[in-house]
DNA sequence: AATACTTGGCTTTTT
DNA sequence: GCCAAGTATT
């Protein structure tokens, strides 16, 4: 019962406005530092919300807060944030303290709130009609790989993956440039053609819905004005995973009427790798003056043991705005450090604990979680959960509408709303087969290359002037014929006629064959689709587009929940295993590249942590086996900050027969004996030590201590390098 | 259009 | 060392 650490430190009391501070039920159940913030008063606020500490609530109270108490026009309210999930359950939660009114406010992701913004203001859009559709990342990839084909670069320079994630990356920076070296002129050179590929398919990309927001906020007054107006109160969540665009939609949006609300944790931030900038919420105080600032320390989810484990874990880093949880429930047990043989026996490990768990009546399978860094760790621990016959679900892997098939329905949809779609074209023209191949292709992109129009264009083109063989003028009429049928359907009718219709038309599946599963897919799609009553094509696409898979996680399926720490992020489970705790793996070895990375990967570390409520499980494996060969495998230096007051280390015994032989030990003694023997900070100038980018070397220098020390190391062929011990072997 | 062979990549992934 | 995607071959 007693609080980890009980300091907390709140900013003085914002002067309160004129409205009563007479408390509604938009204050039921608060504490008094949820109650200060879901009563701030006017201008910007920056809520630091730990873990488990309330954020949903707040923002949810807030929403009411202001509708209710301060009679906010729901009109006028605009809360945002990262996904659909998150969307749903803070208007929900909104809604049981609103009611229907909530339904005036609008609440969803950045994207589709940018959506609705452009299609409302689409006459103003340059290059685009209202009709434009969305492009995800296999639609870019196909178009970007037309791009490649037509500037015809050197072969294998140019991987359409990459040269993805540079535009990506580009796109998140402040000004969208390149280096001015020979790599990059040739980048700028694809990504001039790639967006002009773009407007000309009438096709935004997820990063484009925000660019062209913000472009219209900044050059279009009467735009701008007319959404400063409406949404004079803008709510924001999981603010630490803002990228630079959003952070420039936010400022604009809030500039007239300064009442940004916006709640996050440094600490969780954990998606720099695609674009989240955590200064955006380091720095918000700078980037909007008179920022009042708060902290949600107080934790409601976990054990004070598992809280003084993840306190101690994250105040090694130095980048972060200093605050500790604390919390009021029990103790609990102690965290168990346990140390495998391998990743065989670490899963063998898993596995006998959470049988244990079941048995013990204590826990349901549902109540289990395994967290590991990468996806490929899985296999193993599924193996050994089969094996044991332990129901397990893997959380995440595609998503429903990422599946070929569904694709595929889409691809026909958003053919049909947009002719301008070569990517939905190409997807299509040939499924199921019809018998136009690709000599008939290439002449069509020659005819629409020629004729500067799209690829169905060219095609109806070709048709009237009989300018193919008559076996694929055949097919080709066919097709256009389908898809101008299922047009004039689309006028008229629901999606959900127009969907039927297809498959009937398009004998969709029958192609499936006997694939029960795909069609049962398609069959879902349908249903949802019918499942929105009267909606017209276009209001079908774009909810489509933005969505994704529904309730991940808690799936209420009676099973162990296994899934990536990055997938974990905002769910807990009463058991929490996180498997292996090795260097190389978490912190991952790439992370070492970047500046900032092994702060990064300790973040990882403490969201893994933090997802627990009762039992926390933290496992390592002695040896490692990947790419190959198995090696030697040193644990991860995060587990050198484990408070030892709070965990108790195991390992597998080697040898003795295996089943149920362990060594246990109630101090970390033993442990020591590895820590040496792996730790960085024994170095000694003329050491010769190994880095796994850049092989062997010697030191020729240390500076500082510990944790931080830096090593200057001359490698056998690449050269004098400097290096945080951490990252060496001896 | 289906099949065998080659090649590359191998952290995390929402919208 | 394994898998997926792309290419060549029939």
């Amino acid at each position: 019962m007693v609080p980890v650490v009980g300091v907390r430190v709140l900013p003085p009391q914002p002067e309160k406005t004129v409205q009563e501070p007479v408390p509604k039920d938009s204050l039921k159940g608060l504490n008094p530092s949820q109650i200060e913030i879901v009563t701030h008063g006017e201008g910007p606020l920056l809520v630091f919300a730990g873990p488990g500490s309330g954020k949903t609530r707040v923002i949810a109270h807030r929403i009411a807060y202001l509708i209710n108490d301060l009679s906010v026009s729901p009109w006028n309210v605009l809360a945002v944030t990262f996904t659909n999930k998150a969307a749903a359950e803070m208007k929900k939660r909104a809604a049981d303290l609103v009611g229907d009114q909530i339904n005036g406010a609008w609440i969803g992701t950045f994207h589709s709130i940018c959506l609705r913004i452009l299609k409302i203001e689409a006459d103003f859009l340059k290059g685009y009609t209202k009709d434009f559709v969305i492009y995800d990342r296999d639609d870019q990839l196909s178009l970007l790989k037309s791009c490649l084909k037509e500037l015809d670069y050197g072969e294998r320079l140019f991987l359409p993956k990459g040269v993805l994630s540079e535009f990506d990356a580009a796109e998140s920076r402040r000004e969208i440039s390149f280096k001015d070296d020979f790599y990059g002129r040739r980048l700028s050179e694809l990504y001039n053609l790639y967006k002009k590929e773009l407007v000309k398919r009438n096709a935004m990309t997820f990063n484009d819905l925000l660019l062209q927001v913000n472009k219209l906020l900044s050059e279009n007054e009467d735009v701008c004005a007319r959404c400063q107006d409406r949404f004079s109160h803008v709510l924001i969540d999981e603010y630490q995973d803002s990228n630079v665009p959003q952070y420039r939609f936010a400022k604009a949006l809030s500039q007239r009427h300064r009442n940004l609300f916006v709640v996050g944790d440094d600490s969780q931030s954990i998606y720099r790798w695609r674009g989240a900038d955590i200064n955006n919420i380091l720095n918000f105080e700078s980037n909007f003056s008179g920022t009042k600032i708060a902290k949600l320390e107080r934790n409601y989810r976990s054990t004070s043991t598992i809280l003084g484990i993840a306190n101690s874990v994250i105040e090694k880093n130095q980048n972060r705005k200093e605050k500790t949880l604390w919390t009021e429930n029990p103790e609990g047990e102690k965290a168990l450090v346990f140390k495998a043989l391998d990743n065989a026996d670490e899963a063998r490990f898993v596995a006998e604990r959470i049988s244990g768990l079941v048995k013990s009546g204590d826990f349901k399978w549902s109540d289990v979680a395994v967290l590991y860094r990468a996806n490929f760790q899985s296999r193993v621990i599924e193996e050994r959960l089969r094996t044991a016959r332990i129901p397990y679900g893997i959380v995440s892997g595609v998503g429903f509408y990422q599946r070929a098939e569904i694709k595929d329905v889409i691809a026909y949809l958003r053919l049909i709303q947009n002719p301008k779609d070569d990517v939905s074209f190409l997807r299509i023209v040939n499924v199921p087969p019809r018998k136009i191949g690709g000599v008939t292709l290439r002449k069509l992109r020659e005819a629409s290359q020629a004729g500067g129009f799209a690829l169905f264009e060219a095609a109806e083109y070709c048709q009237e002037h009989d300018l193919l063989p008559a076996q694929a003028l055949r097919a080709l009429s066919h097709f256009i014929e389908i898809i101008k049928e299922l047009g004039s359907a689309a006028e008229s009718q629901p999606v959900a006629r127009v969907i039927k219709a297809l498959l009937a038309r398009t004998a969709y599946l029958d192609y499936l064959g006997d694939d029960h599963q795909r069609a049962e897919n398609v069959k879902e799609l349908l249903n949802a689709a019918e499942g929105w009553g009267d909606i017209t094509l276009s209001d079908f696409l774009d909810l489509v587009l933005l969505a994704t898979d529904e309730d991940r996680g808690d799936s209420g399926e009676e099973e162990v929940s296994l899934m990536t720490i990055h997938a974990a992020k905002g769910l807990e489970f009463p058991a929490v295993f996180v498997v292996g705790i090795n260097d190389d793996l978490l912190p991952h070895k790439r992370s070492a590249e970047t500046l900032g990375g092994l702060e990064e990967e300790r973040r990882l570390f403490y969201v893994a942590v933090t997802r627990a409520k009762r039992l926390l499980y933290l496992s390592y494996a002695s040896l490692g086996n990947a790419q190959g060969g198995t090696y030697h495998a040193r644990r991860s230096v995060f587990l050198n900050d484990l408070p030892p007051e709070h965990v108790v280390y195991e390992s597998r015994k080697k040898e003795l027969s295996g089943r149920g032989s362990r060594s246990y030990s109630d101090s970390p003694s033993e442990e020591n004996v590895y820590e040496s023997e792996d730790a960085g900070w024994s170095l000694k100038p003329g050491q010769r030590v190994a880095h796994h980018i850049f092989g062997p070397g010697v030191v020729k220098r240390i500076e500082g201590e510990g944790d931080k020390a830096v090593a200057t190391i001359d490698f056998f062929g690449s050269g004098v390098k400097k290096i945080l011990a951490n990252f060496l072997t001896v």
